[in-house]
DNA sequence: AATGTTATTGCAAATGAGTTGCAATAACAG
DNA sequence: CTGTTATTGCAACTCATTTGCAATAACATT
């Protein structure tokens, strides 16, 4: 069963962990969990303001921390959005459907598209390479509707710091 | 023509830099022609090596503050690189054929994969979403061809230090 | 349920990539 | 040659992320 599946499943990452070797603190679970219902990527600083609420005494190493093995078990992602906040990163829950983020240079929107595309390129990188892909980051940039309409000329992105 | 193909000619970047009000400052044709020659990604630290070997006087900040004109020109790519190597970023000169950047996370070989799977997401986020994209990076992690047959594993990638 | 092992936590301090303010310099147009 | 202003170098700073370490708490075992 695909790794995802599995976690998604009631007791998934209970047992994700114990293959693992990992222990289940409250923390752990919180932040999993977390990450699992929110709507979108979340940077390191407001999973841990979220996280204080339900648990005050958390800190960010904590945080960091089990990022980074829910990094390492694949069941959390990554992401940078093409550093248009800043030079934070972004993290999302691993979701059953690969997905690319598009970002517009003009306003600042992100959002997820999902396109077959992914898995051509997997299915190349096996074949031709005899590579076995984990995890794919698309992370693409340019204009969306909106401003292509309003015939902004792209003001240069700056790099801005509103979240940082 | 397209913007790179334009670059590549003699005198390309003269060119560019005078439709934009951009002065070319001895720094700054030498930061790009690094760039241009070099055969791997470099970062900031290494890009300033480099240069200050041909301009001993050349500041960090001069390399950064000119990855970022020349990234806003489209001239130059930023990776990550899934920060296998720690924090920073990667640049190279924006090539004609785009391609993604693929990693072992066993053995941290990086190359480069070219497809045309990566034109087919330009064309449908055009037709389905009108987006027109400027840009976009792809890095994938997984296992070489290598690093499968001599079974290890996979140690979870540590995110080790060599570079930063 | 009590106990031992050790993964995990929180705190404080450090790290380091990248940025900012500013005065001096140098491109380049006229 | 001259004026305008983009660019540079220096020093100090920012801030996301990491590290060291002692205290704590999961969880397997008795």
């Amino acid at each position: 069963m695909p790794l995802v599946k599995q976690i998604r499943r009631r007791g998934g990452l209970e047992l994700l962990a114990k293959q693992h070797g990992l222990r289940l603190t409250r923390q752990r679970r919180l932040i999993f969990s977390i990450l699992e219902s929110a709507k979108t990527h979340l940077n390191a600083k407001q999973l841990l303001e979220q996280a204080q609420r339900l648990e005050p005494g958390i800190d960010q190493v904590t945080i960091y921390r089990n990022l980074g093995v829910l990094k390492r078990l694949g069941v959390v992602d990554e992401l940078d959005l093409l550093h248009l906040r800043g030079d934070q990163h972004y993290y999302e829950a691993r979701q059953v459907r690969a997905h690319s983020h598009v970002a517009c240079l003009a306003c600042g929107k992100v959002f997820e598209f999902y396109t077959s595309a992914m898995k051509t390129i997997d299915r190349e990188l096996e074949k031709e390479c005899g590579f076995t892909v984990s995890f794919t980051r698309i992370e693409i940039g340019g204009h969306c509707a909106a401003c292509r309409k309003s015939e902004r000329v792209a003001p240069l992105p700056r790099k801005g710091k509103q979240t940082r």
